[in-house]
RNA sequence: GGUCUCGUAGUUCAAUGGAUAGAAUAGGAGUUUCCUAAACUCUAGAUACAGGUUCGAUCCCUGUCGAGACCA
């Protein structure tokens, strides 16, 4: 359905079109929400037209709004003109047929089907160590874009690439073989990625301490990090565990298992979940077929020592190696077999990844590698690019026990909520477990807003000293707003009242103003799509529930001062609410019937 | 050294090239016989610097300074 400020832009072309016989697409108009000191709903900004138009603003901002309002008597009431811009006034029958449309429908903001697939690749953990805050905010942005995508009318796909072999898994390995004397996350009582987590934690300990120890026996600093035996063990391990020795796969398998038990708790706790999960243990051989064929292409091209290479500083990049002198492959490889293997299985007309910002140019290779293949889609992969979470003084560094482990805060966010909530006392009558309930919703909301409400690809500061709040621009404050809505439906005895058709024709301005941002719901859905922003959505959503307070504060509903005052507010309350609902959905918060 | 990203109130974030740069929080002053005060109202406070393009620049271009990432 075209949404308002389309239809401005329609009219206004088809208005030029007619008056001065002039071409201008609908698209090429500019329309402003009108800046609240001045007087009407929309503004058509006259400046960019009137090089085509040889007219001065005031006189096309005239004849315009004369033209306009005269063939859209239903749609406009007045028109303004100010400088260079033409101030619209939407009438409030537009508004109330608006309201009237879709104030029941819990589905309003749904998008038409697009026809198109998406694949959205994020989390991608590694499996030895647990997640901290930054994985979170990948979680929530992989799983929230997801969601638009959706809601956008596209079908879209989830997918995560564990990264469960390689270097940094022999670690933990060695370690736990070295030091765990047979202890399980079982006999500790260790959720088991933190298990495994610390065994990679005490390998780098014990690396340090040999390469010390070397070094004052005379090595050098290089010698001693070569020499060291724990590294020459994990080394032998991950050489073992490529020539499939049993007793090393068995471990791998173990300890693998260990993390993944973690992992699904955190996941079931934030909510994630995946379509396909690829293992980094299928995929890694991925892609070599795809260098010969490039090879063939004369995409790659070989060097004297045998290593295969593209040439990408004709596109403004450096050489890159895709495979090595000795015929092993490196990581980009099996990125570039494991786009290829996506777009068989799924079909997918586009790619998305969602990855942190120091692996931007990595992407901007992938890309470009898989167009100069000719890899299907290989135009639609997008590298959802986001910044790092960081500390008041600086990166989180694990060296440095700087962390911010993803289930201390996930625990940290609940028990916050249990204790504003008791402070508050307004939960008499729940039971223990709708309280323990609430508490989830609550501390994940406000942990989830928090790190979506910025634009994903600026790098965001969290101070741990200051805890999250639950005021202001804030999840809570967006439930709460919602808990009202629905504990005003619970007091009203008639719900007929809601079946009732809408009798009056003025609006309030806060009445008017809701309806507006409600109206522009569906456009907000569309940008956060397109931009693949999920702070789209919870800067909307954030103005839609102040807008709300402030009616709620100003103006009664139970008893508004007539019948049909009482029945528009009731609709208003009702579309407020469902959209709240679905917008939070989009951001993986859930709202709250009270609280 | 090369490439890329970012620089907006004390702090954390907004602003398809549009009007007097919005919020939140911290600060100051208020609001409760009536739908949930996790709310509402008022108040004070910012575009790093210098040029350029434009009717118009926080946004685009160039340079400087500052923060970060990646590549050696």
């Amino acid at each position: 359905m075209e949404n308002i400020i389309d239809k401005i832009k329609s009219a206004s072309a088809a208005a030029i079109n007619n008056l001065y016989q002039t071409q201008i697409e609908a698209k090429d108009i500019s329309v402003n929400v009108t800046k609240p000191e001045f007087t009407g709903d929309y503004t058509v900004v006259l400046f960019s037209l009137i090089k085509q138009i040889k007219k001065s603003p005031e006189a096309l901002g005239n004849e315009l709004g004369t033209f306009l309002i005269e063939n859209n008597k239903e749609l406009f009431t007045d028109f303004n003109v100010i400088k260079g811009f033409l101030n619209l006034s939407v009438s409030d029958n537009f508004w109330i047929g608006f309201l009237e449309n879709n104030s029941s429908d819990k589905n309003f903001g749904k998008a038409m089907p697009t026809g198109k697939k998406i694949m959205v690749e994020y989390s991608s953990p590694n499996t030895n160590k647990p997640l901290h805050l930054g994985h979170l905010r990948n979680n929530f942005l992989g799983y929230s874009i997801t969601e638009i995508l959706k809601e956008a009318g596209n079908e879209v796909y989830s997918s995560c690439v564990v990264n469960d072999r390689g270097i940094h898994i022999s670690k933990s390995m060695i370690a736990w073989q070295q030091f765990a004397n047979g202890a399980t996350p079982q006999s500790t009582k260790t959720k088991g990625d933190h298990f495994v987590g610390d065994y990679y934690v005490k390998f780098n300990d014990e690396y340090k301490k040999e390469i010390a120890q070397l070094k004052s026996a005379g090595f050098s600093e290089e010698d001693a990090e070569k020499n060291a035996p724990v590294m020459k063990a994990a080394q032998q391990m991950l050489l073992d565990w490529e020539a499939g020795k049993p007793e090393v796969i068995d471990l791998w398998k173990k300890m693998n298992a260990w993390v993944y038990e973690g992992f699904d708790e955190t996941y079931k706790q934030i909510g994630t979940r995946f379509d396909k999960v690829y293992y980094e243990s299928n995929t890694y051989l991925l892609g070599k077929d795809l260098v010969e064929e490039g090879l063939m292409k004369n995409v790659f091209y070989q060097k004297e020592d045998g290593s295969v290479w593209i040439d990408l500083t004709q596109d403004g990049l450096d050489e890159k190696l895709v495979r090595r002198k000795d015929g092993t492959s490196v990581y980009i490889t099996q990125d570039i077999g494991l786009a290829a293997q996506k777009q068989k299985e799924f079909g997918i007309d586009e790619n998305i990844y969602v990855v942190g910002d120091e692996q931007n140019y990595h992407f901007k290779v992938l890309k470009l590698i898989c167009q100069k293949l000719g890899l299907p889609a290989a135009d639609y992969i997008y590298h959802l690019s986001y910044g790092m979470v960081e500390l008041p003084s600086g990166k989180m560094k694990s060296r440095e026990g700087t962390v911010v482990d993803a289930d201390d805060i996930i625990l940290e966010m609940k028990n916050i909520a249990r204790q504003k909530t008791e402070e508050l006392g307004k939960v008499s009558g729940f039971s223990e477990d709708e309280l323990v309930r609430l508490y989830h919703v609550l501390g994940l909301g406000a942990l989830k807003f928090f790190l979506l409400r910025v634009q994903p690809k600026k790098k965001m500061i969290f101070n741990p000293e200051e805890s999250i709040d639950f005021h202001g621009f804030t999840g809570p404050f967006i439930q709460y707003t919602y808990a009202r809505i629905q504990s005003i439906f619970r007091k009203i005895s008639d719900e007929s009242l809601l079946r009732q058709g809408v009798q009056t024709t003025n609006l309030l301005p806060l009445e008017k103003e809701l309806i507006k941002i409600i109206e522009q719901y569906p456009a907000a859905v569309n940008e956060a799509a397109t931009e693949h922003d999920p702070s789209k959505i919870a800067n909307y959503v954030y103005s839609l529930a102040k807008t709300f307070n402030q009616f709620y504060a100003e103006l009664s509903i139970t008893n508004a001062e007539s019948e049909d005052k009482k029945i528009i507010r009731l609709h208003i309350s009702e579309i407020t609410g469902n959209v709240i609902k679905r917008a939070m959905a989009l951001l993986g918060i859930d709202v709250p019937e009270r609280m």
